[in-house]
DNA sequence: CAAATATTCAAACAACTATTTGATTATTGA
DNA sequence: TCAATAATCAAATAGTTGTTTGAATATTTG
């Protein structure tokens, strides 16, 4: 049980007690990171919509295919994708996880906030 | 209407229609970055859960004042938290945003995920 | 007003990240 | 098998980000 310098709120000590550890939070920063890259965002919004090959990711979003597929690599790093081989190309989809589940429904509800005009998905 | 090189799902055109503009995803990309990173991630939690001072929350983290002061300016200028000094203190809050209650819901779902048996929030 | 406390600022540094380019591997079809 | 296509890899570069340190600012208290 830490002593904090103040003692504003005489309920910080049960909130502290149920902090997670640490690792969670570099764990699930890991996993968020994958969210705070605009090329990489737009894949994701397309992958929780429609499976695709880096080269119409690629073409969809006016990167170089290299580039489409560095981000697919880091997104698959992170569990958030999974890529399967098709003849010559490579098939992503969003995987089928809590993690990326619940990614989708944040970028859907992100995007209800900023551009509420033309939201695809339901709301729940 | 973009043209894509490959025509897998006939249904792409029409998921292209409705994506947001470039824009909208970097702007999304800066607050969700915001969770990208461990301290500032660990930040945000406990203000999900506490207002609390600087001193407290580089106490409670285990970081220096210095670093809390500016991960706290970089969640303050993504309109996530502010201040409002109290005394010598500032007292920083979860802001009473969309944004902000998004992220909140976020990160208690993704600890609900990893973190199943301790979690704080009700899950609605 | 001076000392103490709380917070922020600024510069320097190290570490990480995204992009570019060209080469390499894998697969298909002529 | 050879040429074409798809995707990845690897090295170089530029840009960004987080931490450290010490100084500066703001507020309260003696």
């Amino acid at each position: 049980m830490k002593k904090l310098p103040h003692n504003h709120d005489s309920n910080i000590q049960s909130v502290l007690e149920r902090m997670p550890e640490s690792e969670k939070f570099l764990q699930a920063a890991s996993v968020f990171s994958q969210l705070g890259d605009g090329t990489r965002l737009k894949i994701l919004w397309l992958l929780c919509h429609s499976k695709e090959c880096v080269s119409d990711i690629a073409a969809a979003l006016g990167v170089s295919k290299a580039v489409a597929s560095h981000h697919l690599q880091l997104l698959r790093m992170s569990g958030l994708v999974n890529g399967t081989r098709s003849g010559q190309e490579i098939h992503y989809s969003l995987n089928d996880t809590e993690e990326a589940k619940l990614l989708h429904k944040t970028i859907e509800a992100m995007f209800r906030i900023t551009c509420p005009s033309q939201s695809i998905d339901p709301k729940n």
